[in-house]
DNA sequence: ACCTCATTCAACCAATAGGTTGAAGGTTAC
DNA sequence: GTAACCTTCAACCTATTGGTTGAATGAGGT
């Protein structure tokens, strides 16, 4: 829990591994069925599925032979709710908004 | 507009940048004072404010000598917008998810 | 005019990211 | 058991990132 906005933001940088998060939102799928659609390396897919997972964004389980991965909705909502209250500024959650900003800025906690 | 999502994350995954996004959340600010509580350089706070300009995370604005930052949310809501749909995953506006992903795909508008 | 303040530029550096290739590990099917 | 399959590891390459320093630019204050 509580994966940093850093790596999570980092991942989503990428647009292959935004790519991606899309086609997990269908349905769960394998290594080798997330890489098809594109033209790079099996090698370079499985990297960036490292990354993904490593966020907290996606999971991944094997079972046999294959590695299913699967999105992981919840790190996406942690990082949505941090941006959420930019966008929503001058709305009547903004106090608390920035409590939140506070509390993740506090330097002993490494999950900023 | 419709900065691309690679930037725009890309310029959230630093500490840094997420911070001075928090600060000009309180009210527009100069270079020198964004800089103020930060231990780096003032080039390296120059070069975290270019790229969250580019990003069009926020807006510069030089006024006599002194250049002012301000936050810009609406780009930030673009992303946000992207983030929103996975975590509501199984809400009532999927489909219409779905197709801004699918529009988003499309490899001839740059703006994946 | 001159000095000071605000900001950026330029050159450099170490570390990281995203890609490649080829070989290696496990797992299943025959 | 051996061949085919799914995935990752290891080594390598190049470009980018985040930082430094020192000089340069530009605008005000006196």
């Amino acid at each position: 829990m509580a994966h940093s906005l850093d790596i999570i933001f980092a991942a989503l940088a990428d647009p292959t591994r935004r790519a991606i998060l899309a086609m997990l939102l269908e349905d769960d799928m394998a290594v080798t069925d997330v890489a098809d659609p594109f033209e790079i390396s099996l090698a370079a897919i499985s990297k960036h599925l490292h990354v993904l997972t490593a966020a907290g964004l996606i999971s991944q389980e094997k079972r046999g032979r294959v590695k299913w991965c699967k999105l992981e909705p919840d790190t996406l909502r942690e990082a949505s709710t941090w941006m959420q209250g930019f966008g929503q500024m001058g709305g009547l959650d903004l106090d608390a908004f920035e409590r939140f900003l506070e509390s993740e800025l506090t330097p002993d906690t490494q999950t900023f």
